[in-house]
DNA sequence: GAGCCGGCCTAG
DNA sequence: TAAGCTAGGCCGGCTC
């Protein structure tokens, strides 16, 4: 049978420890598969005689199994040969933390290895098992491991299996749910006092013909079948808990229940229990009741055999919003509404026994609906399905962590397929004493934008700059020069320091990044031809997930907390990367400098012994680039059209990649018809990237307001619509009347009339920290106390916190305000503010690059500020920037501002 | 007014 | 079982 594996954990058993698969089979069948007879185990690295050590070790340690010696290489460096080392192996799989620290004092232990690996891990791992992978398995016989009653529809014991590929996911089952609470007098309900009062359930696929159920802790009259009313609150959780059992479930799911929902229900049924109110509440695959626990900030939560996955943090991780609430979420991404009694009116809704109460079920349904609809229409956990695939962590692991354990995971696999042995996470000792004798890690390189309003300019990018850069040069953990020397050249990084080349001993992170890259490169293959939809999706994210990872390992290397750390690493890594960005700007600005365009192909200089007159010559300047990108400038006395300038990219691009070490790869991305380059990071273009026989065309914006959720929108609308006219009409005049129009709307902002308004005044910051530990006042830590004040209680860390400046004297910081308390109480707005900090200067620095100026404007006392002055068209300078008009530098800064008379100084 | 710092968010 | 990395712009508030 064949089925893909969701979960995994072990029982205790008395012939030793029995792992545990869960998983979904393609016929849509539960399973839980017992494999009996694998063992703990972990290295040991120690001086003098390891015979000794060995008897040594199993007189004093009766839970130890079996020592055997065994050769491998230690972690980090190139060396010449294994070297013996002890495998121990243990009774329990938490004997090995267990004596771990014993282990240590013994004479002659230098280190212990692979001492901290969960123990299913260590037998996906060892077994070459994936998260969501398939497995094939052939049951011996029916469970003899457990005498606890498995919620599976199949529960069996293997000892054979292979994991075979599927391009399929099997039928997955979907649960999402919401509670409702009843909070006292409108406050923050407390599960102390506060009963669970409903609870929404939704399914995918239906449960018995319901796509939702609402189970109320009330009788109610006049509902449909899909609503099941209880007498009480525990007669209601424990229907809750009995369907959700029922349904088996393998993704449970739910907006921020890990932060609300899951704890609360826990700790109600905990309440109720402790006054005689019992709720059985089953919610694993192996009987296991619902729990939590809290680390640091966070709540996990656990149940054996399922996923639980909360959509809140993994929409705030996908997608960049200025506000993570539900409603919100919902309007921005799937164009729905969410429906809501506000707190305050929630006693009077629960206790109506009629129209309110049932739009109070509605209501509570629509959360649980919108929660699963959010995975269904998003495809939220696509990517993690993959890369818990591709990475071989439980989808678990990898909905709840970092990198970190993915890189871990590969990292384990290929280490130990090649004899290294992995050592442990580091303590926080050693944490610390990494980030104090840090020599630092110097990152990417930027080059200096030529700033102003540019036409065609050519983008070109290294596919995967840092992973290709590791596998040319042979750049691992296990090629760095420490102790051995290899009898051949080594590769110097302009970092410093030493690595062997490949032929000596090629490099596990190489090969590990190699057969990453080459995957990516067959799943792209594969999605051209995909069968079907699904399969594509399929693809899609695989390839997606491949290139997550073959990301992640530069950061991990260079990761105070990894287990493997290099700085040597890292640094050579970046330090390469950085040469080579300066090098291929010297290569187009220098030896290519210009492209020939003649019968539709292009040559370099060198190619052609003449030119011909109706050759287009293109000069070449590289106007940007950041760490792994080129912006290069196409001049030419001829018109350049897209096609050209594709060909030239594309001549570049081969040019370029041709002078690397494979498989360095410099790749035409597109073209900026025209671009506006602020600052460095900051910048705007017209782009047309090549789609299908054509073009295909966008405005991106990088860096600036628009795409910033500290600015309102108010000025990502005006800043838009200005980069439009500019980019696309090239209308400069337009732009300049357009803010004008819309400073004139903010003048005369009445927030009584239009509260409007308030939403686009609105700019969201994240707080952060805890209060007390910010050293300067923030305007969004001012309205997170003013909340506190207000409702007793401060938004938690974590939240993006709305506010708008209201008028009045004073510090800036101290006059912001909840933009719902300024809506209710129709507080003015500072419209000053809002015109002078918030709209005009992002607008002067896109339009300062045509001369425009604004420093000198005094909208308090003069009647007649710039953008008034613009509006007689007929005297502007500014028409349509015409060809030549295009390149425009900002005035000098030496210039004297108050004689500029003009707006558009050229 | 220049320069520094804390804070935030973004690019890559 | 908390956590990939650095570069860089810009704001408000403070000091000199």
């Amino acid at each position: 049978m064949n089925f893909q594996i969701l979960d995994a954990d072990y029982i205790g058993h008395e012939s030793g420890p029995v792992i545990r698969l869960f998983g979904r089979a393609e016929d849509g069948k539960s399973v839980c598969c017992f494999v009996p007879g694998f063992e703990p185990y972990f290295f040991i690295n120690a001086e003098g005689e390891l015979d000794k050590l060995s008897t040594m070790l199993t007189e004093q340690f009766d839970v130890i199994k079996k020592v055997e010696i065994v050769p491998k290489f230690e972690p980090i460096g190139f060396q010449l040969s294994r070297k013996p080392m002890l495998r121990v192996t243990t009774m329990e799989p938490r004997n090995v933390p267990e004596i771990r620290d014993d282990v240590l004092t013994l004479p002659g232990v230098k280190e212990v290895y692979e001492t901290d690996i969960l123990f299913r891990n260590r037998f996906l791992i060892d077994k070459g098992l994936h998260g969501m992978g398939w497995v094939s398995v052939e049951p011996v016989s029916d469970s003899p491991y457990s005498s606890e009653k498995i919620y599976c529809d199949s529960v069996f014991t293997a000892d054979s299996f292979e994991e075979i590929e599927k391009l399929s996911i099997a039928p997955l089952k979907y649960f999402s749910f919401d509670i409702e609470c009843l909070p006292l007098e409108g406050s923050m309900p407390v599960p102390e006092s506060s009963p669970v009062i409903m609870i929404s359930m939704s399914f995918s696929p239906a449960f018995k013909g319901h796509d939702t159920i609402v189970v109320v802790a009330k009788k109610v009259e006049g509902t449909g079948d899909d609503v099941e009313c209880f007498d009480s609150e525990t007669l209601m959780l424990n229907r809750f808990f009995e369907i959700f059992q029922e349904y088996d479930a393998d993704v449970i799911s739910g907006y921020n229940i890990n932060g609300f929902d899951i704890p609360y229900i826990a700790d109600r049924v905990t309440i109720l229990s402790g006054s005689g109110d019992n709720v059985r509440s089953t919610v694993g695959r192996d009987g296991r009741i619902l729990s939590y626990r809290k680390i640091g900030n966070r709540t996990m939560v656990s149940i054996p055999g399922r996923v639980v996955v909360d959509a809140l943090p993994l929409i705030r991780s996908q997608y960049s919003l200025k506000r993570y609430t539900l409603r919100n979420v919902a309007k921005e991404l799937l164009d729905r509404e969410k429906l809501d009694v506000a707190p305050s009116e929630m006693e009077e809704y629960w206790n109506d026994s009629g129209e309110k109460l049932l739009k109070f079920i509605d209501y509570a349904r629509r959360d649980s609906e919108l929660a699963m609809e959010l995975f269904l229409k998003l495809q939220l956990l696509d990517k993690h399905i993959a890369i818990a695939q591709v990475s071989g962590s439980l989808l678990q692991e990898v909905v709840d962590g970092g990198q970190t354990s993915m890189v871990d995971n590969l990292l384990l696999r290929e280490y130990g397929k090649q004899d290294r042995v992995i050592p442990p996470k580091p303590s926080d000792e050693l944490v610390a004493m990494r980030n104090r004798s840090s020599e630092g890690l110097k990152g990417g390189e930027v080059l200096d934008p030529k700033r102003g309003l540019l036409e065609n300019v050519v983008i070109l990018d290294y596919k995967s700059l840092y992973p290709t850069i590791m596998m040319a040069h042979n750049l691992c953990y296990t090629t760095v020069v420490e102790q051995d020397r290899p009898d051949a050249e080594t590769i110097k990084p302009p970092s410093g320091g030493e690595f062997v080349p490949a032929e000596v001993s090629k490099g596990i992170m190489p090969s590990i990044l190699e057969s990453l890259l080459q995957r990516r490169v067959e799943t792209k293959k594969k999605m051209k031809n995909a069968a079907s939809d699904s399969e594509y999706r399929v693809l899609d994210a695989t390839q997606l997930a491949l290139k997550i990872l073959l990301n992640s390992f530069y950061g991990y290397s260079g990761y105070t907390r990894a287990r493997l750390y290099s700085m040597a690493l890292a640094n050579a890594v970046t330090s390469f990367g950085r040469n080579n960005i300066l090098n291929t700007r010297a290569l187009i600005n220098g030896t290519i400098s210009k492209v020939i365009l003649r019968d539709g192909s292009a040559y370099f200089t060198e190619e052609l012994s003449s030119i011909n007159a109706d050759d287009t010559i293109v000069s070449l300047s590289v106007v940007y680039g950041d760490t792994d990108s080129v912006f290069v400038q196409c001049s030419s006395k001829k018109e350049v059209s897209l096609d050209d300038a594709g060909l030239v990219g594309t001549k570049i691009a081969a040019m370029v990649s041709d002078s690397l070490p494979d498989p360095m790869e410099l790749e035409f991305e597109s073209i900026a018809k025209r671009a506006l380059f602020i600052a460095k990071k900051r910048y705007a273009i017209w782009v047309f990237e090549p789609s299908g026989d054509g073009w295909k065309e966008d405005i991106k914006v990088k860096g600036m307001e628009t795409v910033r959720r500290d600015w309102c929108e108010l000025t990502s609308k005006t800043l838009n619509t200005v980069l439009g006219l500019v980019l696309k009409d090239g209308d400069v005049d337009g732009a300049v009347s357009h803010v004008r129009s819309v400073v004139d709307g903010v003048r005369n902002i009445d927030v009584r009339k239009d509260s409007e308004i308030i939403e686009d005044l609105t700019m969201t910051r994240m707080f952060s920290k805890k209060a007390a530990s910010y050293k300067n006042k923030q305007p969004h830590l001012t309205v997170a106390e003013k909340i506190e004040r207000r409702t007793g209680s401060p938004p938690p860390v974590g939240e993006r916190i709305p506010f708008v400046i209201v008028a009045g004297k004073g510090l800036f910081v101290n006059r912001a305000e909840d933009p719902e308390y300024v809506r209710e109480n129709n507080i003015p707005i500072d419209v000053d503010y809002y015109i002078k900090k918030q709209l005009l200067p992002p607008v002067e620095r896109i339009l300062g690059v045509f001369g425009v100026d604004m420093a000198n404007l005094d909208y308090d006392s003069r009647q007649m500020g710039l953008f008034d002055f613009s509006d007689k068209p007929q005297d502007s300078p500014v028409k349509r920037i015409s060809k030549k008009e295009v390149e425009v530098q900002p005035p000098q800064q030496s210039e004297d501002k108050k004689s500029q008379s003009s707006l558009f100084d050229f």
